[in-house]
DNA sequence: TGTACATCAGTGAACGCGCGTTCACTGATGTAC
DNA sequence: TGTACATCAGTGAACGCGCGTTCACTGATGTAC
């Protein structure tokens, strides 16, 4: 409970993350500067340097945690749903899209093309980890009668690009299609009919 | 012809989209600067103040450019098929990809949360003119049997989607499952069945 | 064809700003004894 | 429990840089006559 102290903010990491969140959601990743997310934690500008090495790092941990926050959002939904595989699939893209919608900046600095760490482990990791819950949720589809040059991984790449291609529409959408209120009831109808292994 | 004369480029503006296009190549939105466009261009960093009001009327200018761009290498592509309705949605998904693999830093200014100018009539009719090409495509598609809360849009929707979430993946890969190479044939594999209106 | 002149598209200097990073420093914390 | 001390996480000043924008200017172009 030493929160406040004068020296020693002591949870100084955690405070720039959430400072980092806050000029996302407002500015978008463009909008990251390291003296701004130290003037937001209430810190000078040159503390940041001892946790985070450049804002690169800055970016990629937030990256880190966007992916973490992204992979709980659809195991919230699906753990709202039973096991029938059409209602998973529809759940965990209900998750996909309301993380989208919730954390646009945050979507933007992951998919957007900012430039972020490579060969960051613990960013493939957590990028894995939201992998693994679309491998999860198309694995029981059927297989097509044709056979494919990508072997099972058609299916979760078909559902994965279904459902990041709406977010990705959503947040910038120039169609005026896509009313974002009513974004899973969207999701729902473009989904294509899927016959599942028994 | 009069080119390289001391005052008067003559063809500044022009010069300046495509310097552009180069720093957008080569170092993502974020690259972008009207100090850095203008010596690309061979012209003091005052000169495009000429041209354009501001950093933000030029990002638009270039989105602009890019969805003409876009619907271009759709249209080359359809043009290359016969009115088979499956495949002319491969072929304009082959070139929205190749558009997206080839002008990653476009595509990301375009659809990666760049702010750009809002209510630019110009930039919202490329866009439309865009989103056309996809809207003739899906035309043929039958409805599914459940009444969509869409319309006829979901299946628009649906292609634009798909087209759309696989372009963003393969330029952000971080499943390993995707080969820029031979996008085309990936994109096939995931592309439904679809019955179509006879 | 020639001249006067308005307009236009450049130049280059100057401005203030926010940025990342470095540095010597200092106060708080934690540990050895 | 008390003291000495190493370590750590902050401060605040300073740096050089690239940025957008403004400004008076000037040379080239185009037009009226």
């Amino acid at each position: 409970m030493k929160e406040k102290k004068a020296h020693h903010h002591g949870n100084l990491r955690a405070a720039l993350i959430e400072a980092g969140m806050e000029l996302l959601q407002s500015g978008g990743p463009a909008a990251l500067s390291i003296r701004k997310l130290a003037a937001k934690a209430g810190v000078s500008h040159a503390a940041p340097a001892h946790h985070f090495p450049n804002l690169k790092a800055l970016r990629t941990a937030l990256a880190i945690d966007g992916f973490k926050m992204f992979t709980q959002s659809m195991e919230d939904q699906l753990a709202k749903v039973d096991n029938d595989p059409r209602r998973r699939i529809l759940a965990a893209g209900r998750g996909y899209l309301y993380f989208a919608k919730e954390n646009a900046g945050l979507f933007n600095l992951i998919f957007g093309g900012t430039e972020l760490e490579t060969d960051n482990q613990e960013l493939e990791e957590a990028a894995e980890r939201a992998y693994g819950v679309l491998q999860m949720i198309a694995a029981p589809i059927e297989r097509g009668e044709k056979a494919s040059p990508n072997g099972n991984e058609s299916n979760e790449l078909m559902i994965w690009s279904l459902i990041h291609g709406l977010s990705g529409l959503m947040l910038t959408d120039k169609s005026g299609l896509i009313d974002a209120d009513h974004i899973d009831t969207i999701f729902e109808s473009i989904l294509p009919p899927l016959r599942f292994k028994t």
